[in-house]
DNA sequence: GACACTAAGTTCAGAAAATGAACAAATCAA
DNA sequence: TTGATTTGTTCATTTTCTGAACTTAGTGTC
């Protein structure tokens, strides 16, 4: 069905999937095509189940009728291989989750397509519609992964090398798959469902076990020469300082990153098992709970600057599944962007903070599928 | 002139200054056109004078015909507002300089719009086809510029806040008229006429009394959010340390521009005038040269890894006028980037060292005209 | 409530751009 | 010399877009 749309229809989808719910006579402008191609346009789209209409606005003159996407003309499947057992769920075209299962996690790619192969009937069951419309599966890892979204480059986690996990999951389930790094799966969520939607460049960084971070340029996520763009949990953020398990020193993965933190506060005797304990014994004032949480914020908040240094992006979206924003280490991180920025910039890039579900990587996976069928691969 | 061009043929126009001379079958296939489309297309640009045949590629068959942009097709005059007295060149569109002259430098906007009005005939007096084929004026400056590359928003140098200097010189002359940062100028004229050409994403670091920095990502110049990307001279590097002009502590500026490397050497009581003169010293043994040029290479260093983290890029280019990068200062710069870059990836990103000549700023001038006269402002 | 006024969206003939298929052109290989 | 091969052209046809006139569905005014 994808392939099926003309170049005029693909650019419309696209438009509507960014700007929301628009006018004919808005998505002709948006374009530059006149008001006749795009009443032709958007007929076709209409038979085709794509768009339909939605809310009428009053104004001067004949009321407009805007047009959104069909959010059952396409339906998603989104596996997160980052946990296990590994999520798998269905979404509609808007991202919202209509089921949910979960599936064992395994590092052997035919054993996943497997796995994947036999949940698909289940997921599906309840949901008819869905089943006859299936347009892509999505997978989401930790790891590298390459321009066409096709084989795993490399992934420590999964002990893969050069693993073509897309095609042997597309193979196994005669469905379109598309793979893509954990990050970047969460960034293009934000840019399609979520909170970016309208936003051309910006970048997610998500804090958790790991940190991750990804970057859309110019309406279109930049994976970098090697997939290795957002790579800023390598970024050496205290030099000389301890070592990280990537063979250099002083990452800010050693510093600010969930595991991280956790590890500083076990060596420094601390009986806690997550930030919140943490931040809760820093309130009481600890002292080294203070200290660990400074040193961690302060990190992430000059790596945070870094990037707003180097790439100016519109909206820097913390995602996070733990803990909170309110305490010690969120304030440090805002103070450490600030006294990072240049001055005539500090405050000018909104920091959004998130806290997300469970279902981030997998709803990312599903994504990933849903821009491929929105988009296309090829961005023409 | 640029203005009459069809959407297909500015597209085509685009292919062929990527990469290169190409038949009409290969620009057929690179635009996924018809044959039959391209041979039109390509008979009008003939036709034009923007096109024309080259070297007959012999193979099996008929052998193929390589069209090039015709570099008389369109002439272009950079100007430089970082020097005084300030460089004008007059250039064909392969970048190649055909005529040099200078104006005195000024704050008042007027005074350079008629200072480039009065400068124009004597540069163009020699060359009559450059003068009827004047395609366009590009100014390159130090300072944040808007996405329409007409205004100056803030220039610390020019003491400016929101000049809109093209607007100024377009109405003064009556033509075509950009205005550019200069480290983005000087990333426009590498991807036009310099040796990133085929590469599609790209930094451009340039180290000269300032440090400058620009990316091109996915063929494009990337400006940032409020034009600011780049802005790596203000990445803080050392944490807490000296004041910078920006009114941060321990910017990349305060420690390895040629500015800073000369101010700490004079602060040493060393008597040097230049990079090569510390480097001399350095060679000799003296600690207080080498410490500076270790400090100095090892924040460069560190500031490009950051990059190459944040965004992968497919080549570093940093281009200097002073000095050179065999020395002790480039030895310590290409360790720090080797040491700070993930391992898997060290050595993956090529960098590339450019000394360049006084002409460099003019020509990043002169290139932003001739980038809007190929490719236009609008990118469809 | 009749009237003008406004702007959205449609229709349709015609222009513009791209295609497919057949063909001409220029070479190599045997 | 003949056939194979590939580039590039031509032309009728199809696809896509435009401009202009028109229909539609409201608001504002008297």
């Amino acid at each position: 069905m994808n392939a099926l749309l003309t170049s005029s229809q693909r650019q419309l989808v696209r438009v509507i999937s960014e700007s929301g719910p628009l006018s004919r006579t808005e998505m002709a402008n948006l374009l530059g095509l006149s008001k006749a191609a795009m009443s032709g346009i958007a007929r076709d789209l209409i038979d085709l189940g794509v768009l339909h209409e939605t809310e009428t606005v009053y104004g001067q003159g004949r009321p407009s009728v805007r047009l959104d996407l069909h959010p059952e003309c396409a339906f998603f499947v989104g596996i997160s291989l980052l946990e296990d057992p590994a999520p798998m769920i269905l979404c509609d075209l808007n991202g919202k989750i209509i089921a949910r299962q979960s599936m064992p996690l395994s590092r052997d790619p035919q054993v996943i397509a497997e796995a994947i192969t036999e949940g698909l009937p289940s997921l599906l069951e309840a949901h008819p519609s869905a089943k006859e419309k299936l347009s892509g599966i999505g997978v989401a890892l930790s790891g590298f992964v390459d321009e066409t979204q096709s084989n795993c480059v490399q992934s420590t986690l999964l002990n893969w090398q050069d693993v073509p996990l897309a095609k042997i999951i597309r193979e196994r389930t005669g469905i379109e798959t598309f793979i893509e790094n954990d990050a970047k799966a969460v960034a293009v969520s934000e840019k399609l469902f979520g909170s970016a939607r309208e936003i051309q460049s910006f970048s997610v960084v998500s804090l958790g076990d790991g940190i991750g971070c990804a970057h859309f340029i110019d309406g279109k996520l930049y994976r970098g020469n090697h997939g290795g763009a957002g790579e800023i949990a390598h970024c050496t953020i205290e030099p000389g300082g301890s070592p990280c398990r990537c063979g250099k020193r002083g990452c800010l993965d050693t510093v600010s990153s969930m595991k991280a933190i956790k590890e500083m506060s076990r060596a420094e005797g601390l009986e806690c098992v997550s930030l919140s304990d943490i931040e809760n014994e820093a309130s009481t004032g600890n002292a080294a709970a203070i200290r660990i949480l400074h040193r961690a914020g302060s990190g992430l908040g000059l790596a945070i600057a870094n990037l707003i240094q180097i790439n100016d992006p519109g909206l820097i979206l913390i995602t996070h599944v733990e803990g909170s924003f309110d305490g010690l280490f969120g304030t440090v991180v805002n103070q450490a962007i600030e006294t990072n920025v240049l001055p005539r910039y500090a405050g000018q890039t909104p920091i959004r903070i998130k806290r997300v579900d469970g279902d981030v990587w997998a709803r990312g996976a599903a994504s990933i599928a849903a821009h491929n069928f929105l988009i296309g691969p090829n961005t023409n």
